[in-house]
DNA sequence: GTCTATAGGGCGATAGAC
DNA sequence: GTCTATCGCCCTATAGAC
């Protein structure tokens, strides 16, 4: 046993979903989440830069998975097929922590700050996936082309993926939102 | 001659781009921006809800223009051609006022919180125009793909519209990402 | 760990326009 | 009288500085 409490970070993560859903984003300040963590609103402001960030930290592993795997793809696949790829990896990388993330999704879904920083969470991994393909050769407008289409059909496979009495994999809605697309897109 | 200056709201939006401008958002208090419209910060808080609202405060106009023009589209044609048709909109709501639209993009690209409102607003721009063409019959699902996925191109032609050297109109930009997206999409 | 500036909300007062 | 835009003062929580 240490002097502390093993696993900050996690008691405080654990916290302060737990008050965003018993009282709301709001009403739960960061003293609150530190105290139920055992810690001080100091340390809170230690481990995380701002009060939102408690709930999206970790977003960089996906990142980082989706990133891979895009790079990891043959030489000379499209960059949409590419893209299909990041997405595949998403849906291991997702795996069954539905519960989490409704509960998670409904906190979010009910404050426009928390909103706001989910939307810049997914702008970042978009550009993160732009700059892979680029860096696969892929000419530069394209690549962002294909990284803000292909997050496009991220957002919706995400919100599907969490609907009531949906049972498919992550990457199964993505795939066949991506093949939907390819229908959809030639009408232009 | 009323008891006070004339478009306080105007004035307080004015001066915020001016002291955003020579001494950057987060170097700016929102007394300033009052002290400089000659109000006082409470009345700042009485005409925006919070600081930044005050660069974007107006995106409601371009979003009423755009669902118009995609609900006045002809019964029959297409998800992709009613959304290209609210982008030809944006396009002409836009004009030529490029000279403050970059002021506007350099302040905003120099701060999170900024860039985080700007995304909700864009987000909400694309639920407005997946629920017209939800409203004009199209499925669910399709309309959120083709709203979404239009929304991706509207960002990346605002930012090429903005780019140095780039002289062509934004609707022009943003029908040349639509043919280039038609042309990706398949592979999938 | 303490100290402080700023955001932003609540409520009431005031001074015109009508 | 009402309605509306402004200001004043109080407050708390965030988040950065020291």
């Amino acid at each position: 046993m240490g002097r502390w409490e093993p696993d900050a970070v996690g008691r405080l993560r654990t916290a302060a979903l737990e008050l965003f859903v018993e009282r709301s984003y709001e009403q739960t300040t960061v003293a609150d989440i530190a105290e139920r963590a055992g810690l001080t609103a100091r340390t809170f402001f230690r481990h995380f830069p701002d009060k939102r960030e408690v709930l999206f930290q970790g977003s960089e592993r996906l990142e980082q998975t989706m990133v891979d795997a895009l790079l990891q793809t043959p030489d000379g696949v499209s960059a949409m097929t590419a893209v299909a790829t990041a997405m595949g990896a998403a849906g291991s990388y997702f795996g069954d922590i539905q519960a989490f993330a409704r509960r998670r999704r409904d906190v979010i879904a009910m404050n426009a700050e928390l909103r706001e920083r989910e939307l810049i969470k997914l702008a970042k991994l978009s550009a993160s996936l732009a700059d892979a393909l680029a860096q696969r050769g892929i000419d530069a407008i394209e690549a962002r082309l294909a990284a803000e289409t292909g997050m496009a059909v991220f957002r919706l496979a995400f919100d599907l993926w969490l609907a009531d009495g949906e049972h498919r994999r992550f990457d199964a809605i993505a795939a066949d939102l991506l093949r939907r697309l390819a229908r959809l897109a030639p009408g232009a």
